[in-house]
DNA sequence: ACCTTTCTGCAACTGGGTTGCATTAACTTT
DNA sequence: AAAGTTAATGCAACCCAGTTGCAGAAAGGT
């Protein structure tokens, strides 16, 4: 079970993520594919490649899962809680690197975060 | 244009938001209203508690919309920004009191952030 | 070439949320 | 209180992201 087999389409959404820098979201994704293939594929590809590690997901600040490589944590430790960020002018999604500090909170005990920034990327800033 | 009437199903939502500390989907606050009521409506109401500063809403960590009253936030200067927190073992989801310190980064600029947060909240860890 | 396993397309479906429109209920005016 | 105005509601249809079951097409192994 789950030998993973190097298709043409498993070479197009790794070529997709290489590509981008930042995130992108199943149809997106979907967008850079030839036409003919189908959305189904596409997610079962993300969905295979977030559990081999090479992608992680996070859910946006609408609503919508993103998918991202994520250059800094290698495959093996592979830690999600790194913010993410969207830039309000180019709307482009990016990870940010290194771990966010889990906060601290009276009474509770955290052990997970999600957080979702957004902003002025570098780019935009300049421009 | 807009002058908010107060209806039987206006009453029945805040009555809702009341009673539940915690933050509500949708779907929750239709299951609370009597039979009969549409989801239509039950939508409508929110958003529009929401343009009037009553609730405020946000997206929990698996991507579906909650609504929440901020008893922090006086109605006029509501901020958004404090982290919610989902508690892992009854799963309600809450509203932490107080603003969030907007985390620093190189090179861009944050001006928002959402956070969503997961553990075991105060009841659960003392059972 | 044959067999097995994985991958893909398709079509149908789920669930959250929205929209247009006709009807009903709430408030005003006279 | 009756009539008129405006907001609220129900309904049905729809949109979009994502999922599921199944049959057929590729990959890989012998």
């Amino acid at each position: 079970m789950g030998v993973l087999r190097k298709t043409k389409n498993l070479e197009r959404v790794l070529a997709a993520f290489a590509d981008e820098g930042g995130a992108l979201t199943a149809k997106a994704v979907l967008d850079l594919m030839p036409s003919g293939v189908n959305k189904t594929t596409v997610y079962r590809l993300l969905e295979r490649l977030k559990d081999d590690g090479v992608l992680h997901s996070f859910i946006s600040g609408d609503g919508v899962v993103h998918y991202a490589k994520c250059h800094a944590c290698p495959n093996s430790a592979h830690v999600h809680s790194h913010p993410h960020f969207q830039c309000e002018s180019c709307h482009e999604i990016t990870c940010l690197e290194g771990e966010f500090p889990l906060p601290e909170w009276q009474g509770i005990r955290i052990s997970e975060a999600q957080i979702f920034l957004k902003g002025q990327c570098m780019n935009c800033l300049s421009a």
